[in-house]
DNA sequence: TTACTTTTGAGACTCAATCTCATTAAAGGA
DNA sequence: TCCTTTAATGAGATTGAGTCTCAAAAGTAA
Protein backbone atom coordinates (compact mmCIF):
# COMPACT_ATOMS: atom_id res chain seq x y z
CA UNK A 1 0.00 0.00 0.00
CA UNK A 2 3.45 2.34 0.33
CA UNK A 3 3.03 3.81 -3.47
CA UNK A 4 -0.97 4.43 -3.22
CA UNK A 5 -0.02 6.61 0.25
CA UNK A 6 2.37 8.81 -1.97
CA UNK A 7 0.26 8.98 -4.72
CA UNK A 8 -2.17 10.12 -2.54
CA UNK A 9 0.27 12.81 -0.87
CA UNK A 10 1.41 14.01 -4.21
CA UNK A 11 -1.97 14.45 -5.37
CA UNK A 12 -3.14 16.45 -2.27
CA UNK A 13 0.00 18.75 -1.90
CA UNK A 14 -0.81 19.54 -5.83
CA UNK A 15 -3.67 20.27 -4.76
CA UNK A 16 -2.24 22.85 -1.48
CA UNK A 17 -4.89 20.20 0.75
CA UNK A 18 -3.37 18.59 3.70
CA UNK A 19 -3.05 14.92 4.15
CA UNK A 20 -5.79 13.75 6.52
CA UNK A 21 -6.71 9.95 8.11
CA UNK A 22 -10.13 9.96 6.53
CA UNK A 23 -8.50 10.99 2.81
CA UNK A 24 -6.31 8.25 3.28
CA UNK A 25 -9.37 6.08 4.61
CA UNK A 26 -11.24 6.68 1.49
CA UNK A 27 -8.67 5.89 -1.11
CA UNK A 28 -7.49 2.97 0.62
CA UNK A 29 -10.88 1.47 0.40
CA UNK A 30 -10.98 2.52 -3.23
CA UNK A 31 -8.02 0.94 -3.86
CA UNK A 32 -9.40 -2.56 -2.27
CA UNK A 33 -11.12 -3.88 -5.13
CA UNK A 34 -10.79 -3.39 -9.31
CA UNK A 35 -15.11 -3.37 -8.70
CA UNK A 36 -17.14 0.00 -10.43
CA UNK A 37 -18.94 1.02 -7.22
CA UNK A 38 -20.60 4.20 -6.56
CA UNK A 39 -20.29 6.41 -3.76
CA UNK A 40 -22.46 5.02 -1.45
CA UNK A 41 -21.02 1.68 -1.90
CA UNK A 42 -17.93 3.37 -0.86
CA UNK A 43 -18.98 5.12 2.01
CA UNK A 44 -20.91 2.18 3.66
CA UNK A 45 -17.80 -0.25 3.33
CA UNK A 46 -15.96 2.49 4.84
CA UNK A 47 -18.89 2.56 7.70
CA UNK A 48 -18.44 -1.69 7.79
CA UNK A 49 -15.19 -1.36 8.41
CA UNK A 50 -15.29 0.29 11.75
CA UNK A 51 -14.26 3.57 10.15
CA UNK A 52 -15.84 6.84 10.71
CA UNK A 53 -15.79 8.88 7.58
CA UNK A 54 -19.04 11.22 6.73
CA UNK A 55 -20.42 11.34 3.61
CA UNK A 56 -19.79 14.95 3.10
CA UNK A 57 -16.06 13.95 3.11
CA UNK A 58 -16.34 10.71 0.74
CA UNK A 59 -17.92 12.76 -2.23
CA UNK A 60 -15.10 15.68 -1.34
CA UNK A 61 -12.32 13.39 -1.47
CA UNK A 62 -13.39 10.99 -4.48
CA UNK A 63 -13.64 14.75 -6.45
CA UNK A 64 -10.14 15.36 -5.49
CA UNK A 65 -9.17 11.85 -6.71
CA UNK A 66 -10.81 11.71 -9.79
CA UNK A 67 -9.42 15.51 -10.90
CA UNK A 68 -6.00 14.01 -9.80
CA UNK A 69 -6.40 11.06 -12.10
CA UNK A 70 -6.20 8.16 -9.40
CA UNK A 71 -9.98 7.59 -9.62
CA UNK A 72 -11.64 7.28 -12.94
CA UNK A 73 -15.60 8.20 -12.97
CA UNK A 74 -18.02 6.11 -14.71
CA UNK A 75 -21.09 8.05 -15.93
CA UNK A 76 -24.15 5.20 -16.58
CA UNK A 77 -26.46 7.07 -17.22
CA UNK A 78 -28.65 5.71 -14.58
CA UNK A 79 -28.16 8.25 -12.06
CA UNK A 80 -25.22 6.98 -9.88
CA UNK A 81 -21.86 7.59 -10.89
CA UNK A 82 -19.26 4.52 -10.32
CA UNK A 83 -15.68 4.77 -9.53
CA UNK A 84 -12.63 2.51 -10.07
CA UNK A 85 -8.65 3.07 -9.03
CA UNK A 86 -6.41 3.81 -12.02
CA UNK A 87 -3.58 1.86 -10.39
CA UNK A 88 -2.75 -0.32 -12.57
CA UNK A 89 -4.84 -0.04 -15.71
CA UNK A 90 -4.54 2.23 -18.93
CA UNK A 91 -7.13 3.65 -20.39
CA UNK A 92 -10.08 1.65 -21.73
CA UNK A 93 -14.07 1.65 -22.49
CA UNK A 94 -16.58 -0.08 -20.88
CA UNK A 95 -19.51 -3.32 -22.20
CA UNK A 96 -22.26 -3.04 -19.36
CA UNK A 97 -25.15 -5.60 -19.14
CA UNK A 98 -28.81 -3.88 -18.47
CA UNK A 99 -29.27 -7.66 -16.84
CA UNK A 100 -27.48 -8.38 -15.08
CA UNK A 101 -25.20 -5.61 -14.10
CA UNK A 102 -21.47 -6.50 -15.08
CA UNK A 103 -19.07 -4.35 -16.44
CA UNK A 104 -16.40 -5.66 -18.80
CA UNK A 105 -13.50 -3.63 -20.22
CA UNK A 106 -12.38 -2.63 -23.50
CA UNK A 107 -9.98 -0.86 -25.66
CA UNK A 108 -9.48 -0.15 -28.77
CA UNK A 109 -6.90 1.55 -30.39
CA UNK A 110 -8.26 1.91 -33.75
CA UNK A 111 -11.85 3.56 -32.42
CA UNK A 112 -9.32 6.20 -30.44
CA UNK A 113 -7.54 6.68 -33.85
CA UNK A 114 -10.38 7.16 -35.55
CA UNK A 115 -12.02 9.27 -32.43
CA UNK A 116 -9.19 11.28 -32.73
CA UNK A 117 -9.13 12.29 -36.75
CA UNK A 118 -13.37 13.21 -36.02
CA UNK A 119 -12.14 15.39 -33.89
CA UNK A 120 -9.53 17.19 -35.91
CA UNK A 121 -12.55 17.37 -38.92
CA UNK A 122 -15.05 19.01 -36.27
CA UNK A 123 -11.45 20.72 -35.02
CA UNK A 124 -12.49 19.77 -31.57
CA UNK A 125 -10.25 19.26 -28.40
CA UNK A 126 -11.13 16.12 -26.47
CA UNK A 127 -10.36 16.02 -23.06
CA UNK A 128 -12.08 12.98 -22.15
CA UNK A 129 -14.95 10.66 -24.03
CA UNK A 130 -17.31 8.36 -23.08
CA UNK A 131 -17.73 5.12 -25.05
CA UNK A 132 -19.91 2.19 -23.52
CA UNK A 133 -21.77 -0.37 -25.52
CA UNK A 134 -25.24 -1.34 -23.59
CA UNK A 135 -26.61 -5.04 -23.81
CA UNK A 136 -26.63 -8.31 -22.92
CA UNK A 137 -23.47 -10.30 -21.98
CA UNK A 138 -22.97 -13.66 -22.61
CA UNK A 139 -24.50 -15.27 -19.59
CA UNK A 140 -27.86 -13.39 -19.93
CA UNK A 141 -28.44 -13.12 -23.74
CA UNK B 1 -47.09 17.66 -38.70
CA UNK B 2 -50.27 14.99 -40.22
CA UNK B 3 -47.07 11.86 -40.12
CA UNK B 4 -46.12 12.85 -36.72
CA UNK B 5 -49.45 12.12 -35.91
CA UNK B 6 -49.78 8.89 -37.06
CA UNK B 7 -46.09 8.09 -35.94
CA UNK B 8 -47.42 8.71 -31.98
CA UNK B 9 -51.04 7.08 -32.84
CA UNK B 10 -49.02 3.76 -33.90
CA UNK B 11 -46.64 4.00 -31.18
CA UNK B 12 -49.48 4.35 -28.40
CA UNK B 13 -51.60 1.42 -29.97
CA UNK B 14 -48.56 -0.47 -30.13
CA UNK B 15 -47.97 0.08 -26.11
CA UNK B 16 -51.77 -0.35 -25.52
CA UNK B 17 -52.01 3.22 -24.80
CA UNK B 18 -54.45 5.50 -25.48
CA UNK B 19 -54.12 8.78 -27.77
CA UNK B 20 -54.95 11.61 -26.03
CA UNK B 21 -54.33 15.91 -26.75
CA UNK B 22 -51.60 15.54 -23.90
CA UNK B 23 -49.37 12.83 -25.73
CA UNK B 24 -49.79 15.23 -28.92
CA UNK B 25 -48.95 18.47 -27.50
CA UNK B 26 -45.65 16.47 -25.90
CA UNK B 27 -44.74 14.60 -29.17
CA UNK B 28 -45.73 18.27 -30.95
CA UNK B 29 -43.47 20.06 -28.91
CA UNK B 30 -40.45 17.51 -28.95
CA UNK B 31 -41.01 17.58 -32.72
CA UNK B 32 -40.55 21.58 -33.10
CA UNK B 33 -36.97 21.86 -32.86
CA UNK B 34 -33.80 19.38 -33.11
CA UNK B 35 -32.13 20.39 -30.26
CA UNK B 36 -30.92 18.52 -27.56
CA UNK B 37 -33.28 19.33 -24.59
CA UNK B 38 -34.34 18.47 -20.89
CA UNK B 39 -37.45 17.24 -20.02
CA UNK B 40 -38.27 20.62 -17.99
CA UNK B 41 -37.17 22.55 -20.68
CA UNK B 42 -39.90 20.71 -22.81
CA UNK B 43 -42.21 20.79 -20.01
CA UNK B 44 -41.63 24.92 -19.81
CA UNK B 45 -42.13 25.23 -23.12
CA UNK B 46 -45.46 23.53 -23.28
CA UNK B 47 -46.43 26.02 -20.47
CA UNK B 48 -45.26 28.99 -22.24
CA UNK B 49 -47.16 28.18 -25.25
CA UNK B 50 -50.47 27.94 -23.19
CA UNK B 51 -51.17 24.41 -22.96
CA UNK B 52 -51.85 22.58 -19.51
CA UNK B 53 -49.73 19.38 -18.91
CA UNK B 54 -48.41 18.17 -16.02
CA UNK B 55 -44.83 17.36 -15.28
CA UNK B 56 -45.87 13.51 -14.81
CA UNK B 57 -47.52 13.58 -18.08
CA UNK B 58 -44.45 14.84 -19.61
CA UNK B 59 -42.09 12.22 -18.46
CA UNK B 60 -44.03 9.53 -18.73
CA UNK B 61 -44.54 10.40 -22.23
CA UNK B 62 -41.05 10.85 -22.70
CA UNK B 63 -40.67 7.71 -21.86
CA UNK B 64 -42.73 5.83 -24.13
CA UNK B 65 -41.37 8.10 -26.58
CA UNK B 66 -37.97 6.84 -26.22
CA UNK B 67 -39.24 3.20 -25.53
CA UNK B 68 -40.78 3.11 -29.21
CA UNK B 69 -38.07 4.87 -30.90
CA UNK B 70 -39.74 8.24 -31.40
CA UNK B 71 -37.32 9.82 -29.77
CA UNK B 72 -33.01 9.72 -28.56
CA UNK B 73 -32.27 9.94 -24.76
CA UNK B 74 -29.37 11.56 -24.08
CA UNK B 75 -27.03 10.82 -21.45
CA UNK B 76 -24.42 13.32 -20.88
CA UNK B 77 -24.01 12.60 -17.48
CA UNK B 78 -24.25 15.69 -15.93
CA UNK B 79 -27.69 15.08 -13.83
CA UNK B 80 -30.39 15.89 -16.76
CA UNK B 81 -31.10 13.90 -19.80
CA UNK B 82 -31.57 15.44 -22.99
CA UNK B 83 -34.00 14.07 -25.81
CA UNK B 84 -34.49 15.18 -29.22
CA UNK B 85 -36.78 13.62 -32.19
CA UNK B 86 -35.48 11.15 -34.38
CA UNK B 87 -37.56 12.22 -37.33
CA UNK B 88 -35.38 12.53 -39.65
CA UNK B 89 -32.06 11.63 -37.99
CA UNK B 90 -30.39 8.41 -38.80
CA UNK B 91 -28.38 7.00 -35.64
CA UNK B 92 -25.21 9.42 -34.32
CA UNK B 93 -22.88 9.68 -31.39
CA UNK B 94 -22.32 13.03 -29.68
CA UNK B 95 -19.79 15.57 -29.46
CA UNK B 96 -20.21 18.04 -26.32
CA UNK B 97 -18.37 20.71 -25.54
CA UNK B 98 -17.35 21.69 -21.85
CA UNK B 99 -16.85 25.38 -22.23
CA UNK B 100 -20.33 26.61 -24.42
CA UNK B 101 -22.67 23.68 -24.01
CA UNK B 102 -22.49 23.61 -27.77
CA UNK B 103 -23.62 19.81 -29.09
CA UNK B 104 -22.51 18.33 -32.68
CA UNK B 105 -23.06 14.87 -33.77
CA UNK B 106 -20.81 12.27 -35.75
CA UNK B 107 -21.46 8.81 -37.06
CA UNK B 108 -18.70 7.01 -38.46
CA UNK B 109 -19.50 3.63 -39.80
CA UNK B 110 -15.59 2.17 -39.11
CA UNK B 111 -16.16 2.80 -35.52
CA UNK B 112 -19.17 1.26 -35.95
CA UNK B 113 -17.98 -2.49 -37.29
CA UNK B 114 -15.17 -1.77 -34.54
CA UNK B 115 -17.79 -2.10 -32.03
CA UNK B 116 -19.47 -5.20 -33.42
CA UNK B 117 -16.33 -6.83 -33.68
CA UNK B 118 -15.37 -6.31 -30.18
CA UNK B 119 -18.96 -6.87 -29.21
CA UNK B 120 -18.55 -10.19 -31.03
CA UNK B 121 -15.37 -11.68 -28.74
CA UNK B 122 -17.19 -10.29 -25.67
CA UNK B 123 -20.08 -12.56 -27.28
CA UNK B 124 -22.28 -9.66 -26.13
CA UNK B 125 -25.17 -8.43 -27.90
CA UNK B 126 -25.44 -4.76 -28.13
CA UNK B 127 -28.41 -3.17 -27.72
CA UNK B 128 -27.22 0.49 -27.58
CA UNK B 129 -24.64 2.31 -27.47
CA UNK B 130 -23.01 5.48 -25.95
CA UNK B 131 -19.93 7.19 -27.81
CA UNK B 132 -19.93 10.75 -26.55
CA UNK B 133 -16.76 13.26 -27.25
CA UNK B 134 -15.79 15.95 -24.27
CA UNK B 135 -14.01 18.71 -25.19
CA UNK B 136 -13.17 22.13 -26.61
CA UNK B 137 -15.29 22.97 -29.88
CA UNK B 138 -13.60 25.16 -32.65
CA UNK B 139 -15.25 28.76 -30.89
CA UNK B 140 -13.94 27.72 -27.56
CA UNK B 141 -10.35 26.15 -27.63
C1' DT C 1 0.97 28.93 23.91
C1' DT C 2 -1.79 31.80 20.63
C1' DA C 3 -3.61 33.07 16.23
C1' DC C 4 -4.90 31.47 12.00
C1' DT C 5 -6.30 28.16 8.41
C1' DT C 6 -8.17 23.87 6.81
C1' DT C 7 -11.01 19.89 7.35
C1' DT C 8 -14.68 17.42 9.07
C1' DG C 9 -19.43 15.90 10.09
C1' DA C 10 -24.45 16.24 10.82
C1' DG C 11 -27.99 17.40 8.77
C1' DA C 12 -30.34 20.70 5.74
C1' DC C 13 -30.95 21.45 1.06
C1' DT C 14 -31.23 20.93 -4.18
C1' DC C 15 -32.92 19.12 -8.25
C1' DA C 16 -34.26 15.70 -11.61
C1' DA C 17 -37.19 12.21 -11.70
C1' DT C 18 -40.76 9.07 -9.84
C1' DC C 19 -44.76 7.83 -7.26
C1' DT C 20 -49.50 8.28 -5.18
C1' DC C 21 -54.06 8.63 -5.49
C1' DA C 22 -58.21 11.22 -6.12
C1' DT C 23 -60.31 13.20 -10.16
C1' DT C 24 -61.26 13.23 -15.03
C1' DA C 25 -61.77 11.36 -19.51
C1' DA C 26 -62.32 7.84 -22.79
C1' DA C 27 -64.01 3.14 -24.51
C1' DG C 28 -67.23 -0.39 -25.03
C1' DG C 29 -71.29 -2.24 -24.36
C1' DA C 30 -76.55 -2.52 -23.94
C1' DT D 1 -78.21 7.60 -24.92
C1' DC D 2 -76.67 6.07 -20.15
C1' DC D 3 -73.88 2.96 -17.49
C1' DT D 4 -69.84 0.48 -16.30
C1' DT D 5 -65.15 -0.22 -16.65
C1' DT D 6 -60.64 0.98 -17.65
C1' DA D 7 -57.00 4.32 -18.60
C1' DA D 8 -54.90 8.89 -18.15
C1' DT D 9 -54.11 13.03 -15.84
C1' DG D 10 -52.49 16.39 -12.38
C1' DA D 11 -51.08 18.24 -7.89
C1' DG D 12 -48.22 17.50 -4.79
C1' DA D 13 -45.52 14.22 -1.95
C1' DT D 14 -41.52 11.39 -2.19
C1' DT D 15 -37.10 9.57 -3.58
C1' DG D 16 -32.24 9.52 -4.06
C1' DA D 17 -27.76 11.11 -5.54
C1' DG D 18 -25.19 14.71 -4.68
C1' DT D 19 -24.06 19.42 -2.66
C1' DC D 20 -23.96 22.98 0.78
C1' DT D 21 -23.69 25.13 5.44
C1' DC D 22 -21.57 26.17 9.42
C1' DA D 23 -20.03 25.15 14.00
C1' DA D 24 -16.64 22.16 15.98
C1' DA D 25 -12.29 19.76 15.53
C1' DA D 26 -7.75 19.32 13.86
C1' DG D 27 -3.73 20.95 11.79
C1' DT D 28 -0.01 24.73 10.93
C1' DA D 29 3.10 28.29 12.00
C1' DA D 30 5.04 31.77 15.06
Amino acid sequence: MATNVQLLKDALRKEGLLYTPQRQIIWDEICKTDDHRDAEEIYFKIKQGGHKVSRATVYRTIDVLVKNNLVRKLELGDGRNRYENKLDSSHHDHIVCIQCGRIDEFMDENIEKLQDEIAKKYQFKIVRHIHQLFGLCRDCR
